[in-house]
DNA sequence: CATTGTGAAGCGTTTCACAGCC
DNA sequence: GGCTGTGAAACGCTTCACAATG
């Protein structure tokens, strides 16, 4: 067995992070690249060389100096790390517009998500077919779980309905949900919750450009500069 | 005029924290509710109420102390402080799944961001209608966002044309980006960019899902638990 | 006397700087 | 010589704890 040393715990912000690396790296590879230094990394991360060296070094010291690190062999202990090396199923609960959207979404089945099973509560939406997947009740969802074995639920429903949601996916088994209603959820102990708010965002920005304009017009204020793990400004 | 002191700079953890407390006081507020302690806030809002005065300390002095948060009080600051007491127009380059989704998300234009304008480089979508929005094509961007003052971009093309689409954002004289194509975008200084990556978000998931099945079968772990500012282990 | 506002301590993350190694 | 791996410093954010106060 190769030095699998990766028992340690790594920093959530660095978690966050190898995704991104991943994605590049395996782009790089389909280019031919078979070696890359922390600083080419970083220069196409937009991150810091160091801060890539460091990340890296949590998966243990997979690169060589003088040298850098072999693509190949990165790319396959980033997914090693992230428990990439077999699909996750996902089911998505709410076939609205957005729930449509993800489910006919090509970049969940490519990445390793493919979507086993799509539920909603209105009864005109059932059996409809959306991005090749056919809309089931939401009675359904425990049975869909169970029988895929799914441990990543998606939430796309209206924000009323996003805490029924959530309790259903706890209750049928799942362990992790990415909710994108506008929602503060609330789970049991030991599930793992991620939040995207496509209006927090948005918000996020108008707090940037009223800032830009209070600036330009009104006094001097400091130059926007900001990176919080998400988004930033150049 | 009421004491209005904040032009002092927010951290940047803060102000991705006060559209969720904006969104919880609205909903408070709806219900009648005239005061709220931090406390109170913090329930809601999943944090711990030491960090919400202090994050509602960036804003000035606006509590009562024995009583707490006047919620409509609060609701006009946090408004004005992110810039949300005007609309802020915003474009969609890309019609294909997500930016149609993104069109016709009712949570857009509720919350103070009407889509000006939908592109996209294909002919075959240009003229469809999609949530009551008219697909234009891309050369009309500049257009566009000269007439609505738009400032505010979002990218929801495909990977390989991301960077183009940010290209012509910024020659347009957008100065905020977000960004949902997993790609990382290189914008001139000044322009600020937050990337939304959905496969992203389902891989940190995955990590945790694998550090759990790993804990649960292999060795001694330590028990899972995070929060990063978004997602949270609870 | 309940609750805010805030110094100060604590903690996690980033960055620096350089020793270690190929 | 070039680049990694990593202590240590710097930084920003969170949490504590309590004085200030309506």
């Amino acid at each position: 067995m190769p030095p699998h040393r990766s028992r340690r715990r790594i920093p959530e912000a660095t978690v966050a992070r190898l995704p991104v690396y991943l994605q590049i790296l395996v782009d790089q590879a389909g280019e031919g690249v078979e070696n890359i230094s922390s600083e080419g990394l970083a220069e196409l991360a937009g991150v810091n060389a160091a801060k890539v060296r460091k990340d890296l070094s949590y998966l243990g010291s997979y690169g060589t100096r003088g040298v850098g690190y072999e693509v190949d062999y990165l790319v396959y202990q980033i997914r090693r790390e992230l428990g990439l090396d077999h699909d996750w199923p996902v089911v998505i609960v709410g076939a609205g517009n957005l729930g449509q959207a993800l489910a006919g979404y090509g970049g969940f089945n490519d990445r390793g998500f493919p979507v086993a099973g799509l539920v909603d509560i209105d009864d005109d939406k059932v059996d409809t077919v959306v991005g090749g997947i056919r809309v089931r009740p939401l009675d359904e969802l425990a049975q869909i779980v169970a029988a895929r074995n799914v441990s990543i639920g998606v939430i796309a429903t209206p924000p009323p309905a996003a805490q029924d949601a959530a309790d259903r996916l706890v209750k049928a088994g799942v362990t992790s949900i990415l909710n994108f209603a506008p929602v503060v959820l609330s789970v049991p102990v030991g599930i793992t919750v991620r939040k995207v708010d496509l209006a927090v965002e948005l918000q996020i920005l108008s707090y940037h450009e009223q800032r830009r304009a209070a600036a330009s017009q009104g006094g001097q204020l400091h130059a926007v500069s900001t990176d919080r793990g998400r988004g930033a400004t150049a």
